[in-house]
DNA sequence: GAGATATTAGCACGATCGTTCGTTCAGTTT
DNA sequence: AAACTGAACGAACGATCGTGCTAATATCTC
């Protein structure tokens, strides 16, 4: 009996977390991690920064939970919606776009949230990095998950190595991301889009799978 | 004659400003340019705190500075090198491999230094971003420059997009050195390696051209 | 030597950082 | 109504930030 019933309290606690976290997400993918600082989020938000630190307990905390949130938010916005594409190739293909869209549209208005903390964090030891690397194990085995069974199903060939090719493709998102946010620029994700088609194309067993065909705009089809 | 007469004046103060900048390029390359603080660089080189700042005058001159220095040790690491390798599809090839080795061999302690920096400033506005832009495009072009005279040469088919496959390149490389780096792990640099030779050998003309041989250790030559 | 010049040190400023403390106030429980 | 709980506040702390001054110290010119 930890009696849930609902307290209208810690209700509200949570709530004020999630405001400081959405602006936190925000913040970081702009600045980064270390901007993030408690005092301007509390004046951001009208807060107190005693308030603020008091959801936390501390600036890593504070950190981390800013990793998960978006965590959650980089799932949400490309893994889940590509939940419906069916397994293999066309998923592969689909969360490549799906992350595309994600960069281009600005789900963090810094672009990549993941691009940018990583870089930050990744030569300096810490809970943090080892959060973003969990993070980034994830993705890359996301992607892998789908190449391994498009290989399975006889769509890539089999001497294809779905480690590699996932890393290729990614290495080609996060580049267009880098490129378009850096020189803000939108030709930078044209690239992307041509070349992930042809890093499949290349390993495909059939380079006219329908799951690699071109899409212009919308889906395509006309009947 | 503007007199370059020595000046033991000025060259002790260059001294020292080349002093701060060597250490600067080391902090910025493992935690940003945002936390390199005037402070920390005159402790960590027991100057005083005025004294790093009189030499730069700004804090924002200080990171301009440290960007400019180090696209000067990038360049003698990576560009440099290579300029005794036949231009073409032989020097893109050596311009990756060099790109590889800067990175695995932490030139900057923090692994590349554009990456860690570029992600951090890509999105603010400002001089450091610009300056950081123009170093991208710099990079960039000296690629692309490589690949468009391969191709010119018939290397490459004519149909290729240099600047679509430059951009491939890089991007194998940044997340090389990205994976390394968070993961302290080697295989994303033998990833790399592999991929690299993939992407040019499926651009080539010739498949089986020399300049795509493998090179397991040292210059691979038995006279 | 004297005088000009450029580097460096010493000191202090306002601002902001993360953190701690005691208090206030709304909501829950008895 | 009284007792308790947890979120949020306000004030303050020591530290560090970037940035101005002024003075001391080298070095060059004459």
């Amino acid at each position: 009996m930890t009696g849930p019933t609902t307290d209208g309290r810690v209700l509200r606690g949570e709530e004020t977390r999630r405001a400081v976290l959405h602006r936190a997400v925000a913040i970081a993918s702009v600045e980064g991690l270390e901007a993030l600082s408690i005092g301007r989020l509390a004046t951001d938000l009208g807060l107190s920064k005693s308030g603020v630190f008091a959801g936390f307990g501390s600036k890593e905390e504070l950190q981390l939970a800013t990793v998960r949130a978006a965590r959650r938010i980089f799932a949400d916005a490309v893994v889940v919606p590509v939940a419906d594409t069916p397994p293999g190739l066309a998923r592969a293909r689909a969360l490549c776009e799906s992350w595309l869209a994600y960069s281009r549209d600005r789900v963090f208005p810094g672009g990549c949230f993941f691009y940018e903390v990583t870089a930050e964090f990744d030569a300096r030891p810490g809970a943090v990095r080892d959060a973003l690397a969990a993070c980034s194990r994830e993705w890359h085995e996301t992607v892998t998950a789908a190449l391994t069974d498009a290989r399975a199903a006889g769509a890539l060939r089999p001497d294809t190595d779905p480690g590699d090719l996932a890393f290729a493709l990614i290495a080609v998102l996060e580049t267009a991301n880098s490129q378009a946010v850096l020189h803000d620029d939108d030709t930078p994700y044209q690239r992307a889009g041509r070349l992930l088609l042809r890093l499949l194309r290349a390993e495909a067993t059939d380079p006219a799978d329908p799951a690699l065909a071109l899409r212009t705009a919308g889906t395509g089809d006309a009947s």
